[in-house]
RNA sequence: GGGCGCUUAGCUCAGUUGGUUAGAGCGUCUGGUUUACACCCAGAAGGUCAGAGGUUCGACUCCUCUAGCGCCCACCA
């Protein structure tokens, strides 16, 4: 027996075990279905469940579960992210705060390593237990890791073919250094956060020096002064266009000398400054380019003045082993004792922001391996279509998404994703950090190897650099479907690989990729280049960007802030999973982010136990007239309300596939509530308490709700399956609901229940109390027939003691009225009614109405509007009006009456 | 500096390709133990769809501009 109110708890993990165990999830390789495949975004080695998960695994569980029902292979295949850099900062963190271990790295690479790979066995456990709470249907079997041996294969291939490609080089150049973590970053790891700060104007060089007026530069940053090969200007500058090419002497505050040479350079902006900049080459990427376009005339090489420590240069004579503010500051008290300091103002800064430490990230040169999005290259053996054969990696990442064999939900994120590839930039790709995929390539002196095994010889020594984590996660989508076993048979090339693995074939490209806007460049950017240089397919046809999660404010949802911030695993033990699932999914839209707070996911704790009620219900009276197996529909047999309640079924079906083939899921969400709640229980329910209750169409409606439901809110649904007589098969495994080809007449209980609901109307403004049953007249007028049919729903619903139908007849006086659909209602209420308030009421309607005739009116006597509406819009308008004046022509004789 | 989004009932949000007298949930108000559900039922109040123009027979929906809020990108030193 069914307990009065769902209770999640006692049934969710049991479920989830059912459905595990019963090898649903599982793929089948060798099935001739059409496959269907979403790569789940791996979460972080490192974190517990948040929010974020919680609709990302909603999302993505809903798609797998609609397509698996409707009879695709469905794969979704589960997995974690190494996640490089964020993984070991929290281990050395770790390692330091809760075992006193000064320096981490003094256990050496295998020693912290190992530590590493401890600390994330055990958090992957928690974040596969919770993957599980929420009900995702993943393939277990599968699951991924993006440091498994083959994946490290994978990694390594991609390395050794783009290396020969030229895609991969290692040069010198100026990269974003964290300072905090040692490391590098790739340009979008860099954030930016705006802050006051100064900027100072100089005189750089002297009216002796110029023969002219003295030469200022305003700079946020004088202390990298210290390292200027250059002053650049613009070529149009008249001031000082004579000096281009000269070199000067410049001598700093404390001793340091160097030598800039004059150059002119269309970057410069006149109109910022003072029109000159001082030329940093290794301590900012345009100064670089700056210096790199101008070599010839530069006299003086860089030199680096800011240390990876963050401390200024043994090398710089006055300021060597200070930090950068004492730098600046020893920098500007000298300039102002020289009497060289002109002006101090305050300015909004973009202050360089390492997205992991959140500390300063300072541009310096380094040697590292990059990847080059501009080279052109040819294109062998690609299933892509593209329109030339040799191409750069921006132009191919370009193209697949403009000719639409990848789209992207919102639509509007492409020109966000082309805007950023028009200004992408070499990927710098190599981490000074040791978790992670090591750097697949040997130095010997001057030799270089790039391969998959170490070269014979001790003599090689490995690079110590690991690969940005990204580059191993650009190739999820693929990788985890290589055969482990192929993938360790090293004679293979990476097109064997590929070849050889029957997943890959049955299940690449993936269908859905679905995951947050915030990392559409991080993440899917570069799957899109990684996976269609490596495998000559696109990773996935679509991108589905959700929005982000927030507090009931609109802020981010952050633990420091627990009043606001919802612990998905704490909701799910209040409220169960399925009000959680449902909450954050419905009534959302792609793209757009959205609140969430507990009365929220309250409500659909109240939806799902509205559902287990409702199935209660039907259940027992299945159980009434023992029915012991799926009873079948007499068609020929069917009451007006059935017919009603079938049609809406008809719709709410066919809303719910399409807009699931779609991805509106919010939408969908929304409409199975108001089925299930409006159509289903407010009315299909009551009106089976009445005569012409109906089993089979019972039956038929709830099963049908609870495959609709499923995809959505699986446990509740599976759960009241398990009580549905005649099914022995679990819900998860059945077939999506699909409409019968019959038409259904729904008018007919519509006009009942208009009726219905406008004597509850005249009843409340009546003031009579729910108890009191009430005699009413009904002139059914055309509608005569249906409403004999229903008279006693009526009576039942609307709570009348005597009801009286005629086609037609004489106006009651002394009653209140309502008209709808040219049925006239009465309510005779003698003495209860009060006349005055019903006159008042009666001339508002009447008064409404005539405006909303007016309006009507002259929409159609516009011949413009009759002539270019089409018929169906026209007609339309018309019967509304005639409806209209009908209802006018009936109220004003009821008024006179009173 | 460029780009994008949002602005709809007190709050949180839907609104498919332009055709409703603009919807939902929560909250509010009035009443309620009626063959499941008070995590409920019945009824109600509440909106010049941010503002101004334009296109159209017709605009919440398309175009232009304006304002407020938010986000992303960018080498103005």
């Amino acid at each position: 027996m069914m307990d009065k109110a769902y209770e999640a708890k006692k049934y969710e993990d049991d479920i989830y075990k059912k459905w595990e165990e019963s090898g649903v999830f599982t793929a089948d390789v060798n099935s001739d279905k059409e496959s269907f495949t979403i790569s789940m975004p791996p979460p972080n080695a490192t974190g517990v469940l948040h929010l974020g998960h919680a609709a990302f695994l909603t999302i993505e569980d809903i798609m797998i579960r609609h397509r698996r029902m409707k009879g695709f292979e469905a794969l979704w295949l589960p997995g974690t992210d190494h996640a490089a850099i964020a993984t070991e900062s929290v281990v050395i963190k770790n390692l330091k705060n809760e075992q006193g271990i000064k320096n981490p790295r003094s256990l050496g690479r295998e020693g912290l390593v190992d530590e590493i790979k401890k600390y994330v066995e055990k958090s992957q456990g928690t974040i596969r237990s919770q993957i599980r709470k929420m009900g995702a249907s993943c393939d277990w079997s599968r699951e991924g890791y993006t440091m498994d041996e083959s994946l490290n294969r994978c990694v390594n291939e991609v390395f050794k073919k783009m290396y020969d490609d030229g895609l991969i080089y290692r040069g010198e150049r100026v990269v974003n250094w964290d300072v905090a973590l040692q490391t590098t970053l790739a340009d979008d790891e860099v954030e930016y956060e705006e802050k006051e700060g100064t900027l100072y104007t100089f005189e750089y060089l002297s009216a002796e020096q110029t023969g002219g007026d003295p030469m200022y530069v305003a700079t946020s940053r004088p202390e990298t002064k210290l390292g200027d090969t250059a002053l650049a200007i613009h070529p149009d500058d008249t001031r000082f266009g004579h000096l281009v090419g000269k070199t000067f002497d410049v001598e700093w505050p404390h001793g340091r000398k160097i030598k800039v040479t004059v150059i002119a350079d269309r970057e410069v902006d006149p109109e910022f400054g003072t029109g000159v900049v001082g030329v940093t080459p290794f301590h900012s990427k345009v100064d670089y380019d700056l210096w790199q376009r101008h070599k010839d005339i530069i006299q003086s090489y860089p030199i680096q003045v800011i240390g990876e420590d963050g401390f200024i240069m043994e090398t710089i004579d006055g300021y060597a082993g200070l930090s950068v503010e004492e730098a600046r500051n020893k920098f500007i008290e000298g300039l102002k004792n020289d009497g060289r300091l002109k002006l101090e103002e305050k300015y909004a800064q973009q202050l360089s922001i390492s997205y992991r430490s959140k500390m300063p990230v300072e541009p310096l040169p380094k040697l590292q391996w990059f990847i080059d999005v501009n080279k052109r290259f040819k294109i062998e053996n690609s299933k892509l279509k593209l329109s030339k054969s040799e191409m750069t990696l921006k132009e191919i990442m370009q193209e697949v998404v403009k000719n639409h064999q990848i789209r992207i939900i919102p639509e509007r994120f492409e020109k966000t994703y082309f805007h950023w590839i028009d200004n992408l930039q070499d990927w710098c790709i190599s981490r000074q950090i040791w978790w992670g995929h090591q750097v697949p390539v040997w130095y010997k002196d001057e030799e270089v190897y790039v391969g998959i095994e170490s070269p014979k010889g001790n003599e090689w020594i490995r690079d110590e650099d690991t690969l940005d984590t990204w580059f191993s996660s650009a190739l999820w989508t693929w990788s985890t479907l290589i055969d482990p076993k192929v993938a360790a048979d090293t004679s293979l090339s990476l097109n064997d690989l590929l070849e050889k693995s029957p997943d890959f074939n049955k299940f690449h490209p993936t269908s859905v990729m679905e995951t947050g806007y915030d990392i559409l460049f991080f993440w899917v950017a570069r799957m899109i280049l990684m996976t269609t240089y490596a495998t000559g397919e696109i990773p996935f046809e679509t991108v589905y960007l959700h929005g982000l999660i927030r507090t009931r404010d609109g802020s981010k949802m952050s633990k420091s802030k627990p009043e606001t911030c919802i612990d998905p695993l704490d909701m799910i033990d209040k409220y169960g999973t399925d009000a959680l699932r449902m909450s954050v999914v419905t009534g959302s839209t792609p793209g757009n982010d959205m609140r969430l707070y507990e009365e929220k996911i309250q409500g659909y704790r109240n939806f799902t136990n509205k559902l287990w009620n409702a199935s209660r219900f039907v259940l027992g009276i299945l159980e009434e007239k023992s029915i012991k197996d799926e009873p079948k529909i007499d068609y020929e047999k069917l009451s007006d309300a059935d017919e009603w309640i079938l049609g809406k079924l008809n719709d709410t079906i066919q809303f719910a596939d399409k807009g699931l083939m779609e991805y509106r899921i919010g939408e969908v969400g929304q409409a199975l509530y108001d089925f299930l709640w409006n159509d289903f229980c407010d009315w299909y329910l009551e009106l089976s308490k009445g005569e012409k209750q109906n089993p089979a169409v019972l039956y038929y409606v709830l099963k049908n709700i609870l495959i609709l439901l499923h995809p959505i809110i699986p446990f509740s649904t599976e759960v009241i399956w398990g009580e549905m007589p005649g099914q022995n098969e679990m819900l998860i495994g059945q077939k999506y609901s699909e409409i019968g080809g019959k038409k259904y007449n729904i008018d007919s209980t519509s006009l009942i229940i208009d009726v219905i609901t406008k004597i509850r109307h005249l009843r409340s403004e009546n003031k009579i109390e729910p108890i009191q049953k009430i005699p009413v007249t009904i002139y059914g007028n055309k509608s005569i027939n249906i409403l004999e049919r229903g008279s006693e729903d009526i009576i039942r619903l609307a709570r009348i003691s005597d009801l009286t139908l005629k086609g037609s007849g004489e106006k009651l006086a002394n009653a209140a009225t309502d008209i709808v659909n040219g049925i006239e209602i009465f309510v005779p209420l003698d003495g209860l009614v009060d006349t005055e308030k019903e006159k008042a009421r009666l001339e508002k309607e009447i008064s409404n109405l005539s405006g909303y005739i007016k309006g009507l009116e002259a929409k159609l006597s516009n011949d413009n509007f009759v002539k270019n509406a089409p018929k169906e819009v026209v007609d339309g308008e018309k019967s509304k009006l005639d409806e209209a004046k009908d209802k006018v022509e009936k109220m004003t004789e009821q008024l006179n009456n009173l």
